[in-house]
DNA sequence: GGAGTTCCTTGATGTGTCTCAATTGTTAAG
DNA sequence: CTTAACAATTGAGACACATCAAGGAACTCC
């Protein structure tokens, strides 16, 4: 499987030094798409590939453009929305280090796309991606595996916005961030929210007031600590589960 | 493409013939997974198909169970639904013919699975059907496709429960149904609901009671005609989208 | 260091949907 | 045809969350 490339690795001293840039330093690959193509073939995918740098709060995928990109974000946190056309919003998900943006391979993207944090992350056009495919076909079945984890994060959420009340809304939203923060190496403890309340409220499915107040509310409960803004300390983690009711 | 098996067919007067059972006759074989295989290849899919039939009310999928099977529906209608522990509901989608269960390729299944009608279905061995990925890329290529397809439905549906109002979830809902009873060869107008408002309800994250009550509201608003039982004429259907705001 | 901006919190009030309860309509069984 | 079980509708009242409004905290920019 590893090819002739694994001859050429042992040839020099250093095999690091043989993975392309920008992919070399790269911290996030082991936990995106990227892992599913060998080093020696690295630099096929890192030709095709231009890093980015996004400036907080701005919009670099609109809904209903082109799909001619896709993402692969390896520093920062990115919303991904959809609109109503009044203005309601309604956030389908917050995307990390590692996570992939763009899964939907339809003509064009599904939901919008904002910079939380200042990102980086790798850009992909997506022809040229798709043609990557054939190719490596290690990365149309990680692909598919990324799509069942997106697709089983979705169904979680349809459960907490039809029927969880705004409580266990937020106990599982702190909870699903330290998860997500211990998965990727981080602490599970204090965890960081890099995002405003009005985010979250456009998360969950509530308003900033309803989600400031039940922050004050599990504050008073004993459940968190909020002492440095944008840091909540989960002080009792067993029953915020509770709370969460199965995350 | 079309490789040896191409001769064979020729080589009979009466290509159908060829077709394996079950797949000879299955009207939903053109809207689904198996399409992607050549008639000439189907049979090795037909030898690990088992045709089932579900009766009403029947739980056939039970959500952390181990995914053993995979389905696609070929008649009838499909709940797929998540529990609570305290018994809450959320039912993530109807499944109708030509629809496919089973694509979170994990170990377990994601949700649970309940026949609102009576079901016909094409069973495959999870494992088997795995190993067919490799020798027909296509499979994998419509699984991805169908993925992304279910992916911007869970979206649209994520916008529905968090952001709008019972009477755009309803009106939603009847316009969803219309248009995916179009595309598989069916009628606009006359939308057919096989399922309970109880259902409806857990699918939209309201109770019965306001479902009921929505559909009045309608029904005196002049948007709908309620005959038959199950039946849901559209009267006025470009004010029924106007009302479900956009989409 | 002050002014502007954005973000967060808290209070008072309103309302859309839920809950509880009863009635009617529909389907299936005997 | 009668009865039972289930499904749908309707009403009265309660409540969780939304809305409206104001004040305070944190951050940015000269």
């Amino acid at each position: 499987m590893k090819s002739a490339c694994a001859q050429q690795v042992q040839s020099l001293s250093s095999g690091k030094e043989l993975l392309p840039e920008p992919c070399a330093a790269c911290a996030a690959r082991v936990l995106s798409v990227c892992d599913a193509i060998d080093d020696c073939d690295l630099d096929r995918l890192a030709a095709i590939t231009s890093v980015q740098d996004i400036a907080r709060h701005q919009i670099f995928v609109t809904e209903g453009d082109p799909a001619d990109h896709l993402f692969n974000v390896t520093d920062g946190t990115v919303k991904v929305y959809k609109l109503l056309p009044d203005g309601r919003q309604q956030i389908t998900g917050f995307l990390f280090a590692g996570d992939f943006l763009g899964l939907s391979f339809l003509e064009r993207y599904g939901c919008s796309a904002e910079a939380v944090t200042l990102v980086r992350c790798c850009r992909f056009p997506r022809k040229q991606f798709a043609a990557m495919l054939t190719d490596f076909p290690g990365i149309e079945q990680r692909l598919l595996g990324i799509a069942s984890n997106e697709l089983a994060a979705a169904q979680d959420h349809m459960v907490l916005l039809g029927r969880k009340t705004a409580r266990e809304r937020v106990s599982t939203f702190l909870l699903m961030l330290s998860r997500r923060a211990a998965r990727s190496g981080g602490t599970t403890d204090p965890v960081i929210l890099p995002m405003t309340r009005t985010d979250i409220a456009d998360y969950l499915g509530l308003t900033v007031e309803t989600v400031s107040r039940t922050f004050t509310h599990l504050k008073k409960g004993g459940f968190i600590e909020l002492r440095e803004a944008g840091i909540v300390h989960l002080s009792n983690l067993s029953a915020l589960e509770d709370l969460s009711q199965g995350f």
